[in-house]
Parts: structure tokens; C-alpha cells; sequence
DNA sequence: GTTAACCTTGACGTTGAGGTCAAACATTAG
DNA sequence: CTAATGTTTGACCTCAACGTCAAGGTTAAC
């Protein structure tokens, strides 16, 4: 029986991994995976000599950003993808070491980072506002209905005073 | 032809208002608001002898709150009915004139509602949190991104200039 | 009492985000 | 080499949350 645990790398030194180990260790089915390499979501990862994937660390990182952005921010997988994009251009603009790039357009990369930046930051701002917005008003709710649930033991002591009373 | 604009109402004062006007104004299709009807997010509206249905301003409101616990929350309906129909016990306690109800009653339901509402509550706070932390990562990547970008227009500064000694 | 505008129910379609299943190929321990 | 385990593609299924007809009933103004 063959365990393919720890899958030879091609010819990197950075540990490969297939797909059932990316799906175990991102808590994804291997089916999302595929998923999010048909959406753009990920990369199509390099592959094996037969066809089977081989995924990089980098590429769960990817799948772990993915899945806290949908769950936070309930967007829509397309939005979502913008919003990793614009997150990996830091990647590589860092692991540029290719100075002979034309440094003017760098600096477009850069600039249109920021940009995309600047809109996810104003929006967060702006669910972030809502939400504490809505944090008061239940904490508020709270303290009323506290108060009402003192008001009623309040009523139902001497309620059971006069029924004891009633009863002598 | 019939402007159907401001039905009369069954018998009483308040102005009611049939499904095109609430669609209008809460901004969701009829389709929708039958489609919350169904899944109990809205309770069965009156209607009139026709069949109608006869919607009041309070159930605008809580289309209104429908739609934005669930922008903002990312949610299934199922969990936004859990959540509005908490806050519905509120105007129920609110306006339950009639102090014969049993007392240990009433207090059972404002336990509920203040278990519900902490449940909320928290969630919120989590949420918060999560994205306050997103924040501050974009955040911090802005001022990277800023840095390079200075940095960038540095070089291409120095660039310009050895390119014009060149020439000359 | 006709007619334009509105509404009703019912049924089927769609889109997003995957789930499920089958048939065939790949990998590797033994 | 072979058997066990893992993978691939393709096709079809599902579930939520509506959208889109179609056929027919209602309302109110004329």
C-alpha cells in the first residue's frame, strides 16, 4: 500500500504538498480547491510528472486569508478574489529582486496597490462602524432588559408575600 | 383606471400599504418580501377582502433590519430571523398591557431575550474584533506601500538625472 | 361595467458555492 | 509487479435566496 505522505518535490527544496494534505491541514474539501483554481482564486499550482498538484505553503496561506475574508466580510467569492490579489501584489513586488524592471512602472504596481488598499481599508471602516453601532444598541437592550427582569422578581416577591399572607 | 395609491385601510387608522409600495420603499422586489413571508422572516400580513396584502410601517422597519443584518453580518436567514424575532420581544414585552399574564411567564421570556442578546452580542464583539485587526494590517501596509513608493520616486529621481549626464 | 394598474398563487429558472459519484490514471510500499 | 491509496476530470446534484414567467383575480377611476 502506498502512503503518499510527504510527496517527493519536483525538484524544489521547499516541501510540496498535495492536494488531501492542503484539504486536511486548510480544513477545505479537496473539491474547494479545485473550486477556487477554476474562480482565479488560486494560482494552478505547478503539478507532478502524472498530473497531480503540488501546492506550495504559500498557496495555504492563500486558502486560510480566502476563508477568513468570506466569513468576515460575507462577500462574494469575486470580491473576495480582488481583495487576495491586491494583498499578493506585496509578495511580489517584495520578492522582485529584478531592479532592471523599469522602476516607473514599479511604481504603478505600488500606486494601484495603495488604491485597492485604500478602498478594502474604507470598507471594513465602514462594517466596522456599523457593527459597533449595532454592539451599543444591544448592549443597551441589555441593561433594559435586565432592568425588567429586577422589576419582575421585585413583583414576584410580594406577589408570593400575599399569597402566603392569603393563606394564613 | 385604477390608481391604487394609498388603499384604503380595512378599519383602521394607520396608513397601511400594499406590496408594491413596500418593495418600493424598503428596496426589495414583492418576490422577496412573499419569500420572507414563506420563510417566516415577516409574519403573514393582513390583507384585504380581495386577498391583498396589507403591510404597516413596522414591518418596513423590520424589512429594513432584515436587510441589514444581513449586509452586515453575512448571515443565513434562518440565523437573521433568530435574531430580529429577539429583538421582536422587546415591543411584545413593550406592549403587553395586560399584567394578568402570568408574572414567572413574563420572566422566562426576558431571560430568553437577554440569552439571545448576549449570544448576538458576543458574535458581534468577535466580529469587531476580527476586523479591527484587519484594520490595522491594512493599515500598516498602506505605510509600507508608502514607503516604497517614496523610496521608488527616490531612484527615479537619481535615474532622470545620471540619464541627462549622459546625454551630455 | 370596462379597463388600466395592481396583486395572487404556482411553477420553473438561475446563480453562487460547493457536494457527490464514477471511471480511469498515478504513486509508492512491499 | 501489484495492491492500496491518492488524484484527475467530467458530469450531475443540492441548497439558499431569490428571479421570471403565466394565468387569472382585484381595485378604483371613468
Amino acid at each position: 500500500m502506498g502512503t503518499k505522505r510527504d510527496a517527493s518535490p519536483v525538484d524544489a527544496d521547499e516541501p510540496y504538498l498535495q492536494i488531501g494534505e492542503v484539504a486536511e491541514r486548510t480544513e477545505v474539501t479537496q473539491r474547494t480547491l479545485r473550486f477556487y483554481e477554476e474562480r482565479g482564486l488560486l494560482k494552478p499550482p505547478t503539478r507532478m510528472e502524472g498530473g497531480f498538484r503540488l501546492y506550495s505553503e504559500s498557496d495555504i496561506q492563500r486558502v486560510e486569508r480566502i476563508r477568513r475574508l468570506q466569513k468576515l466580510l460575507g462577500f462574494a467569492l469575486a470580491e473576495i478574489k480582488e481583495m487576495v490579489d491586491a494583498e499578493e501584489v506585496k509578495m511580489q513586488l517584495k520578492a522582485e529582486y529584478r531592479p532592471e524592471a523599469a522602476l516607473s512602472q514599479k511604481r504603478d504596481q505600488v500606486l494601484r496597490a495603495i488604491e485597492v488598499t485604500e478602498r478594502q481599508h474604507d470598507l471594513i471602516r465602514q462594517k466596522v462602524s456599523a457593527l459597533t453601532d449595532m454592539q451599543s444598541k444591544l448592549e443597551e437592550r441589555l441593561t433594559t432588559f435586565r432592568g425588567w427582569l429586577e422589576q419582575l422578581d421585585g413583583q414576584l416577591k410580594t406577589e408570593k408575600k400575599s399569597k402566603v399572607k392569603a393563606k394564613v
